[in-house]
DNA sequence: ACCTGAACACCGTTCAAGT
DNA sequence: ACCTGAACACCGTTCAAGT
């Protein structure tokens, strides 16, 4: 018989992951997850205080993927924090499941706190005061957030097909909703039309205004 | 005995959302709700697909409460979208479980429609080109939800005492975050900082930056 | 120090049976 | 047409007992 290795948090965190990448966060179990693991349930609870802990680790997991070099005393905040804004929508698409997560938690971890700290200190030594700091960073944050739910809870148009696609826009103008329906039929479920184009438009809007009221 | 009236949709969301204002979303079972209602849990499947359907249902029963009257004909399309996007952060902040159903649900019922016909109308009425229209709509939306998610869940600051306030400043600096442990005790935990303070700011900055694309 | 089985108090949902 | 009880296949978590 071989001896299995000492289950770790780092190991118990990596299968989460799996398992919620490949069947969804609601088939994500305690049960599910040490059946997987070779052990029984309550077996976790000896390296979990609960599941709270879990959802808090795997988040912190995905966070930490972030590319992380940053060269915080650099004097031109604008592509650096828009590098960090693409970074952050990158990790988190690559599991759909840990937006949701990231908002829920109270108890943010050492590679979310890393990130703001990242961040804030961009801004501050760039010389923005406290107040232009919080805007900022509550506006970009908001963005970045907003944006990557809607994405990840959009029904996956890619291989929505034409008789399904006409029978929405016929739906849609049955009930009354003259403008959503020519929008949709005009331009969004056009095939080249694509939501996750959008992100770049608005982050880029939203830097250039932070620009102008940073020189006042 | 009196007769109970016949049991509706309409009944069975507002005692819904009645429980989960009053115990949280988590605490909304379909058994807990046949009780408030004062039936077994098993009737609710005589008015109801399933729970998707009652948390569809309840997400745009929120969403009805918008302030709806609109004049779509109107010219200035900038304090007007202003004005909802406020209105549906009103609405949002007003039973806070909601703005997480929001964007899990993929059935948007009919008062979520209507929202999304009401704001695109508008823009497209005030001349906005089909790509505008989608740029701004998928900006403020990402903004307005993303915030709102973030307010939300953020602790209750407010009563936040001075004991707990320093120990987590504390350990915000041992762990070595500089940058977050300064913005936090210079800024972030004085009395006088709201988060909630911060959406005008984001708002209107974005409403001028659209307003400088849509003028070229 | 770590794992286990049995148990508790829950879920959503189905189905056959009642009125 | 609507309601019900029993049942199924799940949850997270506790606890006393094992090694």
């Amino acid at each position: 018989m071989k001896r299995k290795k000492a289950l770790t948090k780092a190991k118990i965190f990596k299968e989460a992951i799996k398992l919620a990448d490949n069947y969804g966060i609601a088939n994500l179990s305690m049960r599910k997850l040490a059946k997987k693991l070779n052990i029984e349930a309550m077996s976790l609870y000896n390296h979990l205080a609960n599941k709270e802990e879990l959802l808090d680790g795997i988040v912190d997991e995905v966070f930490s993927k972030i590319d992380w070099r940053t060269d915080t005393k650099s004097k031109s905040w604008k592509p650096e924090l828009r590098k960090q804004a693409i970074a952050v929508r990158a990790v988190l698409l690559q599991h759909p499941w840990s937006i949701k997560l990231l908002n829920s938690r109270s108890n943010p971890g050492p590679s979310v706190l890393r990130h703001h700290n990242k961040v804030l200190g961009l801004l501050m030594s760039c010389g923005f005061s406290y107040s232009m700091c919080a805007h900022t960073y509550a506006l970009i944050d908001s963005y970045v957030y907003g944006f990557v739910i809607q994405e990840c809870s959009l029904p996956a148009t890619r291989g929505c097909d034409f008789v399904e696609m006409t029978a929405s826009i016929n739906a849609l103008s049955r009930q009354g909703f003259p403008y959503l329906t020519k929008m949709a039929e005009e331009y969004y479920l056009k095939p080249e039309y694509s939501f996750s184009d959008e992100f770049l438009f608005g982050l880029d809007l939203i830097l250039n205004g932070v620009e102008q009221a940073f020189k006042h």
